[in-house]
DNA sequence: ATAAAGCGGTTTATAATATTAACCAAATGA
DNA sequence: TCATTTGGTTAATATTATAAACCGCTTTAT
C-alpha cells in the first residue's frame, strides 16, 4: 500500500529545487537560493546531493567576471520526480471526502 | 512560492499513519504497524508526536486480557494533513506538461 | 506450578539528515 | 589599499528517524 518514498526528494529543498528545474529547464545557484529562501550553505550541500544521484547537472561558468553555476535537471531526474509524485499520492488521499 | 511544509507531517511513517487514519477513522496499534510495515518502536514514538500536536487521539483499552491501543484522528489533524497537501501541490508540478 | 516464548508497547541509544556557522577566493567600492 | 560584498564550499552542530534493548503481562509447553 505504502511505497517508500525517494528519500533523495522527500526533503523540502531539494524538493523545490527539482521543481524549480523541472519548470524552468536551466537556473542558476543565485536564482535558486532566492526562490527556495535558503542559505547558500545549504543549498549548496543539497544540490550536491542531487548532482551526486545524477537528478541535476552543474555546471560552472562566469557571467562578466564572476562564477556562475548553474544546474538543470537530467531525464533520470524528471523520472524519479514523477516517480516520487505517483507514490506520494499514495499517501495523498486525493479523492477528497464528500462534503 | 514554496510555502513551508509542516514537519510533522512530512515524514514517511508519520503520513501513512495520517492517510490510514484518515480512511480508516480508527486504527489499532497493531494494525498501524502491520500496514506501514513499520517497528513497533518506531510507530511508538511517531504515535507520540502525532498525539502531542493534538493530530491524533490515542486510547488505550482492552481486547480480551490483551492491551490494546487505538488511535483516531482529529479535526486539527484532518484540516493539518488538508492544508499540508495543499501546500505541497505548490511543489508537485501536478500540470503534466504535455508529451 | 514453572519455565520459556510471544505480544503489545515504551524507552533509550544510534544512525542518518538537515541546517547553520565559519570560512575562502575573487571582485567591487570607498 | 583595505574593507565589503558576492558566490560559493567545508566543517561543525542540531534535529530527526530508526532500531535495539527492554518491560509487564499472557499464553503455551513441560
Amino acid at each position: 500500500m505504502f511505497k517508500p518514498l525517494d528519500p533523495l526528494l522527500h526533503s523540502e529543498l531539494r524538493l523545490a529545487i527539482m521543481s524549480i528545474l523541472l519548470s524552468v529547464e536551466e537556473a542558476d545557484f543565485v536564482y535558486l537560493r532566492e526562490q527556495t529562501k535558503s542559505t547558500s550553505g545549504n543549498l549548496s550541500v543539497q544540490i550536491d546531493k542531487l548532482r551526486e544521484a545524477g537528478y541535476i547537472e552543474v555546471e560552472r561558468g562566469f557571467a562578466g567576471k564572476r562564477t556562475r553555476t548553474v544546474c538543470k535537471i537530467t531525464a533520470h531526474g524528471i523520472s524519479a520526480f514523477e516517480k516520487y509524485v505517483e507514490t506520494l499520492k499514495g499517501y495523498l488521499n486525493l479523492n477528497k471526502p464528500e462534503k
